[in-house]
This record gives structure tokens, C-alpha cells and sequence, in this order.
DNA sequence: TACATAGAGCGAAACGTTTCACCCATGAAA
DNA sequence: TTTCATGGGTGAAACGTTTCGCTCTATGTA
């Protein structure tokens, strides 16, 4: 049904070879690329990237897999992973974990099965295991947001520790001794901030009584709940860091509820997307993600390991010194601390 | 590299049409099959799905077009046409609109050289235009949430008129006469939730002054200034209709820092996911969307379309009769209404 | 003039499947 | 005994590209 590149060898009387030589961009006489140029428009002729793909052997397409797609900061990552993607003529075939691991472990199998070039992912398990049949057929993979132990898997992540350690710090020096922290331990991402935040307030000596560390998961939920918590204290805290988005939407809608006000009665600085800061009032102090810059190095770094792959400039056995990407949060300025003490 | 069918030919001593047939679920002598079985394992043998594609001229792939990729309905959306999709082991390749309709119309090039078997778009131009290329090729379409006027397109939507409509009337049933909305008219969803609660309210003869009708878009910040300019005047609405998710987020903010409670100083109802309603408080009152439902359905639809294109059952010229499916979106009770009057 | 060189084009083989038409037993029905 | 269907199996031709090695012509160089 469709035109095939011999359609367009019959229009133009020009053999196949060709014919693919202008597809992939060769030179040839001005004259005949005229021709095909408009056999091709007139056929409404598309490469059939199966064809291609079959002897080229690439699907040109990446596989993505993340741990949930409902949530906005994989969908912000989504995005960008998108669109640096398609600049280099990849699609992405995106599947969802939904926090499962074995939901997970299927997902990289079928993609495998679908043969991608490529997988980019952000894992839900702990374990690099489920990655073994990836590894095994020599695709490459780019782990987001969260490392795993396998010191053949590259990673482009952000420096939690450093950031939350820098958070509580501008906390610190505004003058806040009674600093709550609403965090994750549940993912390795949560568990990082926590401890930037317990290694500042530890060198600054600063104590932290227990029920000022609300450590859940990162959701709506424990942050409202914690928040509500919080503000029942008999010695409330002055302060309180935020450790992801849903916790500061849950948290936020907590406090507003509440008799109390930010920052006058509270100071807060949260960790993640700065969408929220646009519509909290005041506006929030940030630790925002370089989520662009994230999906852009990612898309990089797996597009060299596909090149090196094909070029086999890999060393024996595929094994390639794996890259650990950090890059750095930055506090974005807001209203939400106010002097203390 | 890997294993191909011509490997496990030579392992077993049987012939590639006997092997093939195994693949796809023929019957050969449980001898032979015991063999066969043997020799994938011991490959590590995985069919090559663009060899097979270029010969089925199939390619088990669905590409999913969104007008946003990031904000919460699409990535729960998502989230379930992704499980439909996989259980009919059918991968999906989504694209991002960011809701640009030029970068949709590429979305749609894109895909189609991807060689999708179909598509499932929720569109963001209101010109079917763009679709040309796609009913040209004779690959199936489904819309989703938003039906475009073409009569070629079918489409999986939700009753926005009629929920919309009893949403107002549960308000007035309240007693409420003093009621504002909140709502868009950027894209055809919030056109017709709009129309179903102004017909209520001609139903009702109640008169909705030009202060108390807040036509914006589907955004956080719409939701947040209207709610604060509804709360500034002298003679405030007691109830307000919200008219998506993002928009009950900034309306809800906006009132929880006002000094007026809901459902005391004012009463609530929302269209939208339900996530939401967990974390307010009081409870809202919410008409739900099917979504789950929804994705379904778009890809039973979808599906059904693809095999009878297979099948030639399509009427002359690939054109049948085009469905529109309208699932009903229902009211979930809450707590944020009260009795007025 | 002779000779190398580069550019443009070509034919045919390959990529890994599915599928069509055909073959051969075997056993049941006539 | 012949005929016929049936189940299991086969070889070879597709599918639509890319790519390898080859030819031919024109151009520049000695």
C-alpha cells in the first residue's frame, strides 16, 4: 500500500542504491536529486524504519522506564527526556513501574523483546538485578535520579546530600535551632537529604528531638499529616525543610489550614520542582533540581555508550568505566524564612 | 550477536517454517516443541520484532499523542492506556505536545515514519488537519477527551455537559443562588462543562453576574486569582464551581489562606481526579472521571479498528462508521457543601 | 598521451522473520 | 483396494531497506 524506495526507483529510473545513498545523505548530481525529491513528494513516500532497522540492526528507539508516570516530576522529566530525544531521531517507548519492582522487571524485558537501542531508567529496586538481561545483550543503560551498586551502570543524578546539607544550612544561619525535617527514607533520593540535613544540624549541634523527625514516604499524604503533627507540638519547631514536592503540596495545605503563618510563625524550605513556588504564598525557598539539564545529560551520556557500542570501542566484553553524574540543586530565593531568634 | 531463528534450525535439525510456526503458537509434535524449547533457553533466543514486523507489516506499537505530559490527569491517563496496551502486548511510543499544535502535527509525522500500528491522541488543535496524514495512511485513530469534528475520527470522552450540569444542580438543590465558576474555555472540555452549568442555572432562572464568572484556562494560577478575586467582593458567591484539577489546587489555596472556611463560608464542587480529594479538607465534593475506564475503552476501540483494517471489513476506502463513546463522569460525595439558606 | 583519482551510479547480497504452496505419512471411509 | 482428509513438516519467496564491491566517466597530473 504504502510507496517503497522501488516506487521510487521506477519514477526516476534510478537504482535502488541510489536512492538510499540520498535517503542517508550522500552526494549525488543535483539533477537526480531533484528527481527522487519529487517522486518522494508525490508518493507521499516514508522510510520504513522496520525495514531499515532490520539491517541496520537499530530501532532507533530508547526505552524508558520510570517508577511512576502520574506523578508531575516524572512527567517533567518525561518531557524533556522527549524532546532531546526526538532532536537526535529517537522515540521513546515509556513504560511504567507503578513503584513495582516486578512490574519493573517485566518492563525492561519487554523492551528488550521490543529492541531498543537503549534504555534510560529510574529504577523502583534497590537491587541492580533486574537489569542483568539488559546488561547481558550489551544494551546500554542510563540510571536517573536514583544510583544503583553496579559499577557497570552509568547515572545521572543530583547532589541531594549536598543540597538538603546546604538547605538546612541557610536555616541554621537565619538563625532556627528547632528545625523539623518531613522526609523519605523509602527511596534512595529521600534518604540522601536526610542525611545532608542530620550531618549539618550535627555540625552545627544542633538537636533534634524525635518527634521532630517525620520520616514517611514521599507523599501528600505523610507531608499533611506531618505537618498537622507539628503544629500540635506543645514546643513547636521554627522551622521545617520539605524533602519533595508531594510533601510540600501536603504540608503546605496542612499549614494553611492551620491558625499559623509562613514565615512568620514558621519558616520552610522545600526540596524539589519549583511549579509550587510559583503558586504558594510566600513564595518558597527552593532547592530546585536541574530536571532539563538531568534529561539532558542522560540523553547524552546513553547516546556515546550507543556510539561506542557500534564503534566497538568498548573494551573487551563490553566493560566500560561507568559514569556517575552529579549535578547540583540550587536554592532558589523566596520568602518563606524569616530571622529567628 | 544474538540468537536468531536460523541458530535454533541448526541446533534442532527442524526447518525455519516448523520453528516459526512454534513462535507463533502452531501445533508440532511435543517432541519437536520439547526441542525447540531447549534451544531458546540455552540461546538466550528472543524473536526480532522489526524481522518479523517487516514481514506482518506490524509493528505491536500504538504511538500516544498528549497535548502535556506533565501535569497529573495525562500521566494517570498514562498509566492505564500503558497497562491496557502491554496486556495485548502492544507497546506505546509517547509524544509530548507541550500543547503547541505545531509540535503535535510533527508528533504525528514522527510517529507515523515510526510505522505505529495506531494512535491514541488527546489533541490540543482544534482542526482535525493534522490527522490528514494519518487517515491518508489508513492507520486507526482514537481520540481521547477531546473529540475533534471530523466524522472519519472516533473518540472516548466523558459526559462533561451532563456531570458539569449536575454538579450545578447539586448546589442549587443546597440552596444555593449565589454561585461563581471557575473554568476554562481555552479547550473544548472546559467549553462544555461550562455550557452544562450555565444551562442549569437558566434551567433554575438563577442570574450569574459577569463577576462571578471566571473563564480562564486549566491552570493552578487561574484557579488561585479567581478564587481570591471571588472572596474580595462585597457580595461573595456561597458556592463555586471548579473546573479541573489545577484549578481546584489554586482555588483551594487561595481560600485556605483567606480567613473563610469551606464549607462554613463557602461551598465547593470540583471536576476532576479524585487524588485530590484525599488531601483537602473538608472532603470534596468531586465529579469523577472515569479515566481508568476511559483508557480501556480507547483501547478496545483502537484495537478493534486495527484488526478490522487487518480483516478488509472497513467499508470501501478504509471508511466505517466512527463511534463516539461518552462515559458518564459521576459525583463522589464529600463534605464541602452546605446547606444554604 | 598516458595514468591515476575521485565522484556518481549500479547490481546483488544480506538482515531475520512469516507465509505460501506443496509433500508425505497415517488412518478412516467408501 | 482406492480415495480422501488431516496433521506435521518443508523449501523458497517475499518484506523494504542498506551496503559491499564493482564499473564508468570526467577531471587533474605527470
Amino acid at each position: 500500500m504504502a510507496a517503497t524506495i522501488r516506487d521510487i526507483k521506477n519514477m526516476t529510473g534510478l537504482s535502488l542504491a541510489t536512492i538510499s545513498k540520498y535517503l542517508n545523505g550522500g552526494n549525488l548530481l543535483p539533477e537526480n536529486r531533484e528527481k527522487i525529491e519529487e517522486a518522494i513528494r508525490t508518493l507521499h513516500y516514508e522510510v520504513n524504519e522496520m525495514a531499515r532497522g532490520l539491517v541496520t540492526s537499530q530501532s532507533k528507539t530508547i526505552g524508558v522506564v520510570v517508577f511512576d508516570i502520574s506523578n508531575v516530576f516524572t512527567g517533567t522529566v518525561l518531557q524533556y527526556l522527549g524532546e532531546y530525544l526526538r532532536e537526535e531521531g529517537y522515540a521513546a517507548m515509556i513504560c511504567d513501574s507503578q513503584n513495582d519492582p516486578v512490574l519493573e522487571e517485566q518492563n525492561v524485558r519487554f523492551l528488550l523483546g521490543k529492541k531498543v537501542d537503549g534504555m534510560i531508567v529510574m529504577p523502583v529496586a534497590q537491587d541492580p538485578g533486574f537489569l542483568e538481561p539488559v546488561l547481558r545483550n550489551h544494551i546500554p543503560v542510563v540510571l536517573m535520579d536514583r544510583p544503583l551498586k553496579d559499577s557497570r551502570l552509568d547515572c545521572v543524578k543530583v547532589n541531594n546530600r549536598e543540597a538538603a546539607y546546604d538547605a538546612v544550612k541557610l536555616l541554621a544561619d537565619y538563625g532556627h535551632r528547632r528545625i523539623a525535617l518531613i522526609s523519605a527514607d523509602t527511596v534512595i533520593t529521600g534518604q540522601e537529604r536526610l542525611e545532608g540535613c542530620l550531618q549539618l544540624l550535627k555540625d552545627r549541634k544542633i538537636r533534634v528531638p524525635r518527634s521532630y523527625m517525620k520520616v514517611g514516604d514521599h507523599s501528600i499524604g505523610h507531608g499533611y499529616r506531618s505537618m498537622q503533627e507539628l503544629l500540635k507540638l506543645k514546643e513547636r519547631p521554627t522551622a521545617v525543610f520539605l524533602g519533595n514536592f508531594e510533601i510540600i503540596l501536603g504540608a503546605v495545605m496542612a499549614l494553611n489550614e492551620s491558625p499559623y503563618q509562613c514565615p512568620e510563625d514558621l519558616s520552610l524550605i522545600g526540596f524539589d520542582d519549583l511549579i509550587i513556588s510559583n503558586l504558594s504564598k510566600p513564595k518558597l525557598v527552593l532547592a530546585v533540581q536541574p530536571l532539563r539539564k538531568m534529561a539532558e545529560e542522560a540523553v547524552r551520556l546513553l547516546l556515546k555508550r550507543i556510539d561506542q557500542n557500534r564503534n566497538g570501542t568498548d573494551k573487551e566484553d563490553g566493560q566500560y568505566e561507568h559514569e556517575i553524574l552529579v549535578l547540583p540543586a540550587k536554592i532558589a530565593e523566596g520568602k518563606s524564612i524569616a530571622r529567628c531568634g
